[in-house]
RNA sequence: GGGUCCGUAGCUCAGUCAGGCUAGAGCGGCGGACUCUUAAUCCGUAGGCCGCGGGUUCAAUUCCCGUCGGACCCGCCA
């Protein structure tokens, strides 16, 4: 019942008072506490893996706001094997299945690995949106031995692994198999082998290559038997058991995690704590992002949403909002929300800066997610808002020449801009996306315009009128009168032309336009319906 | 079989660190105004057992339990 505002006043700050009071009553240093993310490498990435960076580092924010030092560790899995080929990716990938991604080429030959390509597209997207973090690759950190101690330990105790395993999930394999995969020295798989003993006086597993099953798609093993020193790098814990490790190893306090792999935190929880001995970190679950369709957004499903994708017609802080706004709740969202996305975040900055009055508690709220979206760094000043339908459709509707002239004088007359006020940064990037939205999912169609004779009638007056008028308001008044002298209602006509000239019901006052739009193109368009019909 | 989320106006949804006045928004609908129309504008208006049933409370859309409906995740592997 507590009335005082924590930190800014969102979810992120109550989840981080939550962290630091679990760590002081486990008397744990809090010189750094460490939140943590995975970052994907088998895949394109989604919407969701951002998400998952987002929200970490949400808490990383709120952290230090609370006056606790915190970083966040993007931890990159291209030790990973590659399980699938995603969709868009030539099937002739599939030759590498089993390989980790981080030892087969990238299919766009830009990066070093077919898991760099796909880690440095999300990476790519955290920069964008400002997310700081410390960047750990799974394949180096097994190079380096950062996680020596917690896989022997591990490896050790795998009889108690396989239990706890086993107690949790009902999966038996880990009773039998030691949850680590190595690299087969002679045919360079990982995932075809299966680890059956540890010696630690040697530090080496042995393991046989025999091939595995996935999704009804066999992956030969080549019998091969060998040993693997697990200082050498060749090989990697299972996602079972590699979590705790890393969470020990890193120290980490907290990770959220998707509702897919809830088990497998369950699982690394309790490693984590009777096995290797460290309090795991705090949680948080989130729920999927689904797409349009219900469907839960995935790597290598035909339907990637990426952050890429995104940025074509919306912001980074646009982003992040739809990530931060709630974290509870499977969203189903589509490219089609971006610009109600784009919309609130021009709400929430007038809120931020003043300009809108709401409710003290909700202000609070809402100041504290702006800055949450612009990761702590909001601007200085508010931008110009123009609501993104209108851009959409003020680009839509310019001339291809003169687009920025045509918007800015729009802008102007609409008070969005004073008068002598130009285009700046902001407003530009904002014609940017509303073109890439206009030019993907608004084309101007051709449509057929069945004309009736009055219509006919008055578009040929018009026709002649044109030629010989150039001042915007007396081609304006030629429109009307060119409808009163046929008996139509110059709505009417007024809609007709539209279709004609631009395949819309409506559009901008058309005096000023047809000189905008080159006389004579519009003169062209008229005489071509006419004799079309 | 285990688990999670959702259910609020015709539609899309707010209302989730914090239970509190008469439950909101956008779009749509309906009625009206404007003979010179810039997502056209302006005015007015209807429409809700907040899925259902219990519980906690002075007070529940909000918290708890149950239930129905919808969706998803797990039950291979990671």
């Amino acid at each position: 019942m507590s009335e005082e505002t924590i930190g800014h006043g969102t979810w992120y700050d109550m989840m981080a008072k939550k962290v630091i009071e679990r760590e002081r009553s486990l008397n744990r240093d809090m010189s750094k506490v460490r939140t943590e993310m995975g970052l994907g490498a088998s895949g394109f990435p989604h919407i969701g893996s951002l998400g998952d960076a987002s929200r970490s580092y949400a808490v990383t924010l709120a952290l230090k706001n609370l006056n606790c030092n915190s970083e966040l560790i993007a931890f990159c899995d291209d030790k990973d094997g590659l399980r699938k080929v995603p969709a868009g990716i030539s099937k002739d990938m599939e030759k590498y299945l089993g390989y980790s991604v981080s030892s087969i080429p990238d299919p766009f030959g830009c990066h070093e690995s077919y898991g760099k390509h796909m880690s440095s597209l999300l990476l790519d997207a955290l920069d964008k949106c400002g997310i700081e973090y410390k960047y750990y690759s799974a394949k180096q950190v097994y190079e380096e031995g950062l996680l020596l101690n917690e896989i022997r330990t591990i490896l050790i105790n795998a009889k108690k692994v396989g239990e706890i395993v086993k107690q949790e999930v009902g999966q038996e394999t880990y009773t039998e198999v030691l949850p680590f995969f190595a690299v087969c020295e002679k045919c360079g798989h990982l995932y075809t082998t299966r680890a059956y003993k540890f010696d630690p006086k040697t530090d080496k597993v042995s393991y046989k290559c025999e091939g595995l099953e996935i999704r009804g798609k066999l992956i030969a093993g080549c019998g091969h038997e060998g040993e693997v020193d697990i200082k050498s790098g060749e090989g990697k814990l299972t996602w079972k058991s590699e979590f705790a490790a890393r969470w020990k190893a890193l120290d980490i306090r907290f990770e959220a995690y998707g509702k897919d792999i809830a088990d497998s935190v369950r699982i690394n929880d309790r490693i984590c704590r009777e096995v290797l001995c460290f309090e795991p970190p705090s949680h948080a679950k989130y729920e999927m992002f689904l797409d349009k369709g219900g469907k839960k957004i995935s790597k290598s499903a035909g339907n990637v949403f990426t952050p890429q994708v995104w940025f074509n017609y919306g912001s980074p802080q646009s982003l992040l909002l739809l990530m931060l706004k709630r974290f509870v709740g499977t969203r189903t969202l589509g490219v089609s929300d971006i610009p109600a996305y784009m919309n609130e975040l021009d709400s929430l900055e007038e809120v931020y800066f003043g300009k809108k009055q709401v409710g003290e508690k909700e202000a609070t709220k809402l100041k504290g997610l702006y800055l949450y979206c612009y990761v702590m760094k909001p601007p200085a000043k508010p931008s110009v808002h123009v609501p993104y339908n209108l851009m959409a459709f003020l680009v839509k509707m310019a001339p291809k020449e003169c687009l920025n002239d045509y918007v800015t004088e729009k802008l102007q007359s609409y008070g969005y801009l004073q008068k002598n006020q130009t285009l700046d940064a902001n407003l530009l990037q904002r014609i940017k996306y509303a073109l890439n939205w206009t030019r993907d999912f608004e084309e101007i169609k051709e449509t057929e315009v069945e004309l009736t004779a009055e219509e006919k009638k008055a578009i040929a007056e018009l026709i002649t009128k044109l030629q010989t008028e150039d001042d915007p308001d007396k081609i304006q008044n030629a429109i009307f009168n060119a409808a009163k002298d046929n008996a139509i209602k110059p709505g009417a006509f007024f809609k007709t032309l539209y279709q004609v000239l631009m395949g819309a019901p409506q559009g901008p006052r058309l005096g000023p336009y047809v000189l905008a739009m080159g006389k004579q193109n519009v003169l062209a368009a008229l005489q071509r319906v006419l004799s079309k019909s």
